[in-house]
DNA sequence: AATGAATGAGCATTCATTCAT
DNA sequence: TATGAATGAATGCTCATTCAT
């Protein structure tokens, strides 16, 4: 593939990411895709065969992204364990905060029964073990809960993050709005962090 | 209203649900509503005013349905207060279970930014002060932890359970599909419970 | 047919010509009609038998109206036969301008190639007798040119005052803004009853 | 545009004046025009926005059209200026007959309020002045009334031959049929002449 | 006589995709 | 590689008309 023909894939799959993930498959459309990216329609279809293909494509993308999303947290949680939770914690919020297209594009990707996500395998697995080692070890110097598994406990700090940023529009209305605000996020955090 | 036309609106509402919550608001055809409601078309439109409003009636509908939702739970609660996390766990669990179509609906309306959730606003509150009484209670009698707040212990307890839901697609192939075994979830559950 | 039934079906007929003679046959809904009228749409199908039917009634009745519309000028204009071409084509202009529906159906009724305008046939003619006699005591004492058939004078003095009317959207942005200010109108009325 | 579109687009104009002029606007499908102009519906859409464009699209080009109608009558009227009357009626007259599009398509936009003619305005009044020489010219040289100016003159001019044209279906019927055949319109028009 | 409910064909418009250059 | 032109099957929505009470 020529440069130029990089450049223009390239330029083509971070729009899709972006319109994507703001109004899911179906919501989107090849045109604007297309126009977004300053692209020839028929560009979309020569290197991501067809609408489904390039959303696969994105998710992907998205997928392999957020595994390199540098967690410097580690390196510091192994050194200061007491510190695990808090850490991990706001890593995967600041993480949903910076790269929302993230939990979008794996809502949609749940939500959307034709979407397959076989791709998706063995992207992500890989780090988790980085984190066990810290939480073992954290675990056993005292500073998490004995009897909390690796899998309960990073359930749950992915669950509070996801469901957090995921369920804004209604939590905030039906729940508590207040939790939205800096500081009843912070006080929300704490509390949470407590509990392990 | 006829008994005919109420026959037929509510018809066309189930319907409704049914297939928003699987396929969401662009993904789902008016056609394919009214086919499988076998009603004519154009009574979605004397009903509903248009797609969107029949969307956010389906929409209102299940979170009124959610609402009614039968918890015992609580009048359980107050006589065994050490009961309650585990109690309302499993209730929040149970009715993701039986009624699936409440976080489909839900994570559509949240992802989708055209869908209005303004007519939500009063549906779920009321319920969550029961909650609270019964969790004071507990707390006061040192069956959940001093240090959280009702928000932050509700919170918690509504993240578990759409997470595991929601995700299930990408969790049980990135993450682990154990938990999505009978024993692994009860396992999953009992040590999250173990938190509060 | 009873008193209601008269009432229900005048208040159609008004309606109806109102809203045709603004938008035409096919711009106009049969819904819309029975709206406006505040009648249940099966009257309509009842009393004029469809669309088309209502549209000819409305016709009819216009084309009747205007056959009342009362001349007192022709009485004078027997007396001041002077006055007779200025009295006229101020008759003409002002029907047009009290009773717009009148040119605006005629108009729709010869655009429209589905429109038979049959039932039309006796309604105007015996009108213009009355006039004709007019004109040829006026003709006779020198006060309207002696070369002119009536037909002609009767043609000309309607094509100004249905030309002025139905082409004032265009006329005024390609022809000339003047002529529909109340100073402009009565000049060229004056120039053009100097021509008889 | 490639030399195809051209092609296309030019069909489409073509057909689309035919049928507005004939139906108008509520009364054109736009599945009529594309079958009709053996294209493709979309192409319409592509090329002239919506229905309303195309209609626009349509009126302007009419205009376009009869504003290069061959005039050569003002030639020959600056040297015979006392023919310069029955030169341009028939002028009128002529363009009518051979182009009815044109006075459909303007009583089709005059009667309809939503249709704009901002895009009419400059495209006529150009061709009034080369004919206003004319007119003050023979107006001079006594070949035309002295107390009649050009604005009435040339109205009573288009009146006559717009609504010649434009009511035929309700004046054969209701006024007076003679006047469509050759010799009562020659007849008709020669009174008219002599009134200038 | 009057009305709400229902229907099916139709309507303007858009979509994902392919063709031709 | 790149692009404008073209297509046919939808897609949300409306219409004139009829049914049932």
């Amino acid at each position: 593939m020529q440069e130029r023909a990089k450049i223009t894939k390239a330029k083509i799959l971070e729009t899709a990411i972006k319109l994507f993930s703001e109004s899911g498959f179906h919501g989107t459309r090849v045109d604007t895709v297309a126009a977004a990216a300053e692209v020839n329609k028929q560009r979309i279809y020569a290197y991501f065969r067809n609408k489904a293909g390039l959303f696969e494509a994105a998710l992907e993308h998205v997928f392999e992204e957020v595994s390199l999303f540098p967690s410097k947290t580690l390196e510091k949680a192994l050194r200061k364990p007491e510190n695990l939770t808090p850490m991990l914690l706001a890593d995967f919020m600041g993480l949903h905060d910076k790269y929302p297209y993230f939990w979008r594009m794996l809502a949609w990707a749940n939500l959307n029964k034709d979407v397959s996500i076989d791709s998706l395998l063995d992207i992500i697995s890989n780090q988790d073990k980085v984190i066990e080692e810290a939480f073992l070890s954290a675990q056993k110097k005292g500073c998490v809960k004995k009897d909390i598994s690796f899998t309960a406990y990073l359930f749950n700090l992915m669950a509070i993050s996801f469901f957090y940023h995921s369920n804004q529009k209604t939590l905030s209305k039906t729940f508590s709005s207040e939790i939205y605000t800096p500081a009843g996020r912070e006080q929300l955090m704490k509390q949470l962090i407590s509990l392990f």
